[in-house]
RNA sequence: GCGUCGGUGGUAGAGUGGUCAAUUACAACAGACUGUAAAUCUGUCGCCUUCGGGCUACGAAGGUUCGAAUCCUUCCCGACGCA
């Protein structure tokens, strides 16, 4: 994996970059798509790719659960198995998470209303008495060596330690892999975020041992193929890059500390390839704890927001060095009913859009909105690499005169929905998956054409109304 | 005409003397969702309310009872059976 800087934002941390993995080119900042069982929810790869998709992250957990990970790499690593391509039909870019979010959700979220982002105005969840809970039900339990998962799908208990984490993920066979770390929960006090940074420290290190320590029998076999005249290409898949993740709560110092931790930690001279930011904000703060780690972070690395995903956020993290994102919102609200346009989400189901024949939103280029013959004539563009229509400003949103008549109507989603019908979920994801990777495609142009703050102005103006 | 069974909130369908404004499901309405235990979950769902409560309700009208959706009488309506 290689990543190249081409332009930087005058204020602020931001870059423009591209990172180039073995399956392909990400035009950076870029929004992942979320596939955590090796497919986007009620999408097909080819959906996926027209809503201008580079990326798809899949699951170590889920994914090593079902169907196993050495069925993933007897088919050819995750992008072979799920049939993600690029235009030119090529196996496209892959992610794998480590599995440390499950440690979160199955964990001290388990059968909680607690979600990785606190609201800062709910002091109720931050006193740590109330959260004694040590003995809830919980699927996850956190030992120092490793994690011991029951498995949600038939009870049986598995322990993932990070270089089980690490092995699971060179089978899954993706681009770029994450080194096990634990996501905390925002409601753990001060004195538990400590304990548990030095614990994703520790795994930290043991997920680059386990990563080099592949790598290198893999060059060896290798070697030992071209010496016996095997033909190397069918050897196996490419190697993937390391990212490590940066933990540490709400809170400055910790923050700070595992910046500085994450990226100095090598194993004989070799380093992460990337960093992740991942674990619980506040909302509120959620940009200063960026801004503090991607400070720290080498610049002329990638660095990955885990999880995060609103509009809001995604500029956020844009303008303190972000380069890639990945959120099951798109997806998740878009089955659930809700749908992102630029004047903020709308739930479909509201009685108001029953009779509403207009489109989601009438200047969309997404497949949803479009007007059939301008979706396929090419008129709006949708490939992967050039979703915003070719010499248009960042800043303004390209007016497109549709013949009238939307593919599809507001009312005949909201039908679908009312109708418990699969298609609905369908057409909302293709629409948000669209909505929110053009718009970081948007925000990255902007940089280019000198116009971030600008675009960020605008657009949050009328979104967040 | 006689007999039997039945008529409950938008729908289906519980309840068969007090704990019933009435279980539940669906529908409806509103909301939540940020490295996916998620095509999921939550709330409201007779009218009024100063949120304490008040009022009108279980086909209709009477009655029994301290108290009736629940028991009795008559009537109306429906299904089935016999003429």
């Amino acid at each position: 994996m290689i990543f190249k800087i081409e332009k930087k934002l005058k204020d602020g941390l931001g870059r423009v970059g591209i990172i180039t993995t073995p399956h392909g080119d990400i035009l950076t900042p870029a929004f992942v798509a979320v596939g955590t069982k090796a497919t986007v929810k009620s999408l097909n790869p080819e959906q996926v790719r027209d809503a201008g998709t580079q990326v798809v992250l899949g699951n170590t957990y889920h994914l090593y659960l079902q169907p196993g990970d050495e069925i993933v790499r007897d088919a050819g690593g995750i992008g072979n198995f799920m049939n993600w391509r690029r235009n030119d039909g090529g196996i496209a870019p892959t992610m794998t998470d480590s599995g440390g979010f499950q440690v979160f959700s199955l964990g001290a979220a388990y059968g909680k209303d607690i979600s990785k982002i606190t609201k800062i105005t709910d002091p109720s969840l931050l006193i740590p008495e109330r959260f004694d809970d040590s003995d809830a039900p919980r699927l996850a339990k956190i030992g120092q060596d490793g994690v011991s998962f029951k498995s949600h799908l038939d009870g049986s208990i598995h322990y993932i330690t990070p270089e089980k984490s690490i092995q699971i993920q060179h089978n899954l066979g993706a681009d770029i892999i994450f080194a096990f770390d634990e996501c905390t929960s925002p409601t753990e006090d001060s004195k538990y975020q400590g304990e548990a940074l030095e614990r994703t420290h520790r795994w930290a290190e043991r997920s680059l041992r386990e990563h080099q320590k592949l790598l290198t029998q893999k060059q060896k076999h290798s070697q030992d193929l071209l010496l016996r005249n095997v033909d190397r290409s069918s050897a196996s898949v490419s190697d993937p890059a390391l990212f490590g993740i940066v933990q540490g709560g709400r809170e400055e110092s910790l923050r700070k500390q595992s910046a500085k931790i994450i990226s100095e930690i090598n194993v004989e001279g070799k380093y992460f390839d990337g960093f992740g930011i991942g674990g619980s904000f506040a909302k509120e703060d959620m940009s200063t704890a960026v801004k503090w780690v991607n400070e720290i972070l080498p610049e002329d690395k990638p660095r990955h927001l885990l999880g995060i995903g609103e509009p809001e956020d995604l500029f956020m993290g844009i303008e303190n060095g972000v380069d890639l994102f990945d959120c099951v919102l798109p997806t998740r609200l878009g089955r659930n009913g809700t749908i992102y346009t630029k004047k903020g989400k709308i739930i479909i189901t509201n009685a108001k859009f029953r009779n509403d024949l207009g489109p989601i939103e009438d200047d969309c280029g997404c497949y949803v909105c479009s007007a059939p013959e301008d979706f396929f004539s090419g008129s709006l563009s949708v490939s992967a690499d050039t979703a915003l229509p070719l010499g248009s400003s960042a800043c303004e949103t390209p007016r497109k005169e549709t013949s009238g008549t939307p593919r599809y109507s507001r009312a005949y989603i909201a039908h679908l929905f009312h109708g418990k019908e699969m298609l609905a979920g369908t057409l909302a994801s293709i629409h948000n998956l669209y909505f929110i990777v053009n718009l970081v495609k948007k925000i990255r142009q902007s940089i280019l054409d000198d116009k971030f703050f600008e675009f960020k102005e605008e657009f949050l103006k009328g979104y967040l109304r």
